[in-house]
DNA sequence: AAGTCACACAACCGCTGTTTT
DNA sequence: AAAAACAGCGGTTGTGTGACT
C-alpha cells in the first residue's frame, strides 16, 4: 500500500505551499518535508495537534507540531482518515445508490457528492467511482442504471431546460459548443448511421448553423446518431478527464444530444495556450474545465464501439460545470496569445469571460443555481429533498459568494444570460465551412492528431472570422 | 510457484478561489 | 490594489493485495 516514500529525501519550503516544486531541484531549502504513507507515530501528532488547535491553519502544523508534513498533506491526512466520525469499509448498498444518484446528477462533484455522505471522504467516493466505472465499462454496462440515468436525464431537463428557458446559459452552452462543425458523414466512422436528420439538410456537412435557430432533437435508443457530438456535461462519466477514460469505449453509456458538430476549435491547441504549465494532455488540469469537450472530442475520434442504447441526452451541464465557460475562457486567452500585449492592455474579453464564469460558478455552486433555487421555492414546485440537498449543500459557498458578488444573484444571471444570447444571436442561420476545416476534414478531429493537424493561420480571414471576428463581437458581459 | 491482472486505497500534484497581509 | 498565504478540489499515480491463469 506504502507509497514511493520519499521520506526525508523530498523537501518543499516550508509554506506547505507544495505548488512550489523548485525546492526538489535545488535541494534542502528551509526544512524537511516527510512524504508517503503516514506513520501512527504521525498520525498521533496530527491528532494532538487538532485536538488543541482545531482545523484549519494547517500549515502551522509543520511548524509548531514538528511533523515533517506540508499543511496540504496534513490537512487531508486529517480529512480523509483522522478526522472523527469518519465512515470505514465498503459502501454500504444504499450509499452506492446514493453515489450513483448523485453522480449522475452532480458529475464528478467529489466533494458535494461526500457532502451528502456523511463519514465518506471525497477521495473514497472518487475511488469508488472510479473503480466502478471501469468495472462496468469493461463488463459493457451502462454507468448508471436505467431508472437513475431517465431520473438524472428529467433532473437536468427540469433545471435546465424548463427553468432557465428561453434564456439558459446551459443552453447556450449547448448551443455555442454546437457552431462548430463537424463532418457528418465520416467515412473513418463506419460503425456510425447517418440518421442524423440535419444530413438531409442542403450542403449540411459544409456548413455552420446557427444553433439558436436548431431545433435540437434528442437521439433515441435506435437513432444511432453516434457520430454527432456535444460537450459532454459532468452527468456522463466520460465527462472526466481521466484519458484512460476517454481513450476506452463510450459505448456502454455516453450521453449525446444530437447535434451534428463537434467543439473542435475549443479544443485544438487550447491547453498549450494558457497559462497552464502541465502538461498539455486531454487529462491535464484544464480538463476539469473543459470536461465535455474534450471527452467529446476524444469520444468521436477514439471509439468506433459504439452501443446505440445508451445514447441519451444530457443535453446540458449540470450544477456546478462551467465547463464551456471554462472553453470560452480558454479560447480567449488562446486568441490573445498572439498578441500578448494587446490583451495586457485590453483585458476586455478574457477578463470579462473569466468575471461571467465566476459569476456563473457562483450561481451554480448552490447546488442549484440562485436563479433557480429562488425560482423553485417561489413556485412551491421543488421537492424537499432538492431544497435540502441546495440548503445543505450551498449555504456556505452561497455566503461565501455574496460576499463577493454583491449583487442580486437572480439579476446577475439573467443579465448574464442576455448576454449571451445576444451573443449566440449574432450567429448567422447558416455560414460556409471554413478553408481549413474543409483542408483538414479528412483528419481525425481529435486531439491525439492534432500534431498532424495543420493549425488554421490566425491570419486566414476564414479562421479569423470564425474565431476571431466572431469572439470580437462578443458583448460586454461584466 | 510464478506471473499477470484488476482492484482498492492512499497520497501527491496542479490548479483555483478565498482570505489575509 | 497587489501579493502572499491558505484552503480546498479534482485528477492522477503508485503500491499492496488477492484472484486467477
Amino acid at each position: 500500500m506504502a507509497r514511493t516514500v520519499s521520506n526525508n529525501d523530498s523537501t518543499n519550503d516550508e509554506t506547505g505551499d507544495d505548488s512550489n516544486t523548485a525546492t526538489k531541484d535545488e535541494g534542502e531549502v528551509k526544512g524537511r518535508v516527510r512524504k508517503g504513507p503516514w506513520t501512527p507515530a504521525e498520525d498521533a501528532i496530527l491528532v494532538e495537534y487538532v485536538k488543541k488547535h482545531g482545523e484549519g491553519n494547517w500549515n502551522s502544523v509543520h511548524k509548531n507540531s514538528g511533523l515533517f508534513r506540508c499543511g496540504k498533506s496534513c490537512r487531508l491526512r486529517w480529512a480523509n482518515h483522522l478526522r472523527p466520525n469518519l465512515k470505514k469499509g465498503a459502501f454500504s448498498p444504499e450509499e452506492e445508490q446514493i453515489i450513483i444518484d448523485l453522480h449522475s446528477k452532480l458529475g464528478n462533484k467529489w466533494a458535494r457528492m461526500a457532502a451528502q455522505l456523511p463519514g465518506r471522504t471525497d477521495n473514497e467516493i472518487k475511488n469508488f467511482w472510479n473503480t466502478r466505472m471501469k468495472r462496468r465499462q469493461r463488463a459493457g454496462l451502462p454507468i448508471y442504471p436505467p431508472e437513475v440515468h431517465a431520473e438524472a436525464t428529467a433532473y437536468h431537463l427540469q433545471n435546465r431546460y424548463l427553468e432557465h428557458q428561453p434564456h439558459s446559459s446551459a443552453s447556450f452552452a449547448l448551443l455555442l459548443s454546437s457552431c462548430y462543425p463537424k463532418k457528418i458523414n465520416d467515412p473513418d466512422q463506419p460503425n456510425r448511421s447517418n440518421a442524423n436528420p440535419l444530413q438531409n439538410q442542403p450542403d449540411s456537412a459544409n456548413c455552420y448553423i446557427n444553433p439558436s435557430q436548431q431545433q435540437f432533437k434528442f437521439s433515441n435508443e435506435n437513432g444511432g446518431n453516434s457520430n454527432l457530438a456535444v460537450p459532454l456535461s459532468p452527468l456522463s462519466p466520460y465527462g472526466s478527464s481521466s484519458s484512460s477514460l476517454l481513450n476506452h469505449s463510450f459505448g456502454d453509456h455516453g450521453y449525446i444530444a444530437e447535434s451534428p458538430y463537434e467543439p473542435f476549435p475549443l479544443v485544438r491547441g487550447s491547453t498549450t495556450d494558457i497559462s497552464s504549465n502541465q502538461t498539455p494532455t486531454p487529462a491535464s488540469s484544464y480538463a476539469s474545465g473543459v470536461d465535455g469537450l474534450m471527452g467529446a472530442s476524444s469520444m468521436v475520434n477514439n471509439n468506433n464501439n459504439y452501443n446505440n442504447d445508451y445514447y441519451e441526452v444530457a443535453p446540458l451541464s449540470p450544477p456546478g460545470n462551467s465547463g464551456l465557460l471554462d472553453a470560452l475562457v480558454m479560447e480567449a486567452q488562446g486568441l490573445s496569445h498572439n498578441d500578448k500585449s494587446k490583451s495586457e492592455e485590453d483585458p476586455t474579453l478574457a477578463g470579462k469571460l473569466s468575471c461571467k464564469r465566476k459569476n456563473m460558478e457562483y450561481a451554480e455552486e448552490g447546488g442549484t443555481a440562485p436563479v433557480v433555487s429562488a425560482m423553485k421555492k417561489s413556485s412551491g414546485n421543488s421537492t424537499t429533498t432538492e431544497n435540502q440537498r441546495d440548503d445543505d449543500i450551498s449555504s456556505s459557498q452561497l455566503s461565501k459568494g455574496k460576499k463577493v458578488m454583491g449583487e442580486d444573484p437572480l439579476e446577475e444571471m439573467n443579465s448574464m444570460d442576455d448576454d449571451l444570447f445576444s451573443l449566440l444571436n449574432q450567429f448567422p442561420l447558416e455560414m460556409p465551412m471554413p478553408e481549413w476545416y474543409r483542408r483538414g476534414e479528412s483528419q481525425s478531429l481529435g486531439l491525439e492528431n492534432q500534431p498532424n493537424a495543420s493549425p488554421p493561420d490566425p491570419a486566414d480571414q476564414e479562421y479569423a472570422w470564425t474565431l476571431g471576428t466572431r469572439w470580437n463581437n462578443m458583448p460586454s458581459i461584466c
